[in-house]
DNA sequence: GTAATTCTGCAACGATCATTGCACAATAGA
DNA sequence: TCTATTGTGCAATGATCGTTGCAGAATTAC
């Protein structure tokens, strides 16, 4: 059963999915709604009629980031699936490694890299993105509790999964600046070096 | 011996320190020239006859960072005046998670965090620090070439460097999210593990 | 003094920003 | 067919963007 009123007239879908790529790739405030009309091959009018506002569109945007497999997901689908703590992140790095290079896509993480440089009428949008990257961070260390056995009693939690923030941050400007898959999988070589140091002395 | 014509009504270098720490704060496209002159103290024409345009300012600002003491100097210092390779990242690190983290400062490196989100029409000021910061991973990776003896033969320096750059920016944005100096030295422990297993792993 | 030079305040420039009012089109249910 | 409801194109809104022309002020050199 439809609803009443004329029909949209474009995917909604598709138009978010043009409307997510730009965001990405940008950021927030860089890019203008007659952009977004363009690329979402609608006009103004409808893009405030289906979506509300700019800040709006852009949160749906993040949204459907977060939950596209293949892009937001990879990190929660790490965490879940890999048997130990330690393996959990060091999925969860390289593959958003390889979603962060990916030559079809915009460099690195948009939740890290979308909405960095924002004026004072746009702080909700930053803070937006930072609870998001905080988010992530109570999970991977959510994660770490759970490790029954596997992590010494005496370990930081907090600092290891700091560190493991740290290091997925970087990854992401890493990214953007042009690194290539086998030079961010070489880093985490390293950071996961950094794990295993910081696990043992802590036993 | 003064220049000819009308001086100058107001203190240059003041000047440029406002626009450092606003541009600094909040990145170039997202500070207006109107936020600029309130904080400069000075009117637009001024701005313009002084520093030529919005983008010669910024690039005037970053550079001004760059060779201040405390600020984008700590880097340079860390890698000259430690003796050892491993001093000499861990030093880069600290000092710079100082920095990050003072707050009487804005949070994070200017250099990695002022121009993330650009439009297309200035794309050249997001290169500009791509640069810096592409510098700044040669210069670390010439004094891991410097570390005669103390690195194995077979370690792989670029990996090294890209790491330490990865961890470096990652503290960016943590200083940024809000991250206690503790937290980042905490942080910075653990990437030091990381340091030590890559270059025992080589050896 | 005069000329040359530089800086500044004022007021504007055209362009673009995000957003919306309005008339009309297109559907559903009665 | 009539009403209710929703989407769309057009054209505009006021605001702000970065930048500049111009007249006059303030200095040096002569």
């Amino acid at each position: 059963m439809p609803a009443p009123g004329r029909p949209r007239g474009f995917d909604r879908d598709a138009a978010l999915r043009s409307a997510l790529r730009l965001f990405w790739e940008r950021g927030y405030e860089a890019v203008s709604i007659s952009e977004l009309t363009e690329a979402m091959g609608i006009g103004a009018r409808s893009l405030y009629t289906a979506f509300g506002c700019k800040e709006e569109l852009f949160r749906e945007a993040v949204e459907l980031y977060g939950c596209t497999p293949g892009l937001g997901t990879a990190t929660e689908r790490a965490l879940e699936t890999a048997p130990t703590a330690r393996a959990a992140i060091e999925a969860m790095l390289r593959d958003n490694a390889e979603i962060y290079a990916d030559p079809g896509s915009p460099r690195g993480c948009m939740v890290v890299l979308a909405a960095t440089n924002v004026s004072e009428d746009n702080v909700s949008v930053r803070l937006f993105l930072e609870q998001r990257r905080r988010a992530v961070r109570e999970s991977v260390r959510a994660r770490l509790a759970a490790a029954e056995g596997e992590i010494p009693g005496g370990a930081d939690l907090d600092a290891l999964a700091d560190y493991a923030m740290t290091v997925l941050f970087g990854l992401s400007v890493q990214a953007k600046d042009g690194a290539s898959v086998t030079g961010l999988h070489k880093v985490i070589d390293a950071a996961m070096f950094g794990w295993d140091g910081m696990v043992r002395a802590c036993a």
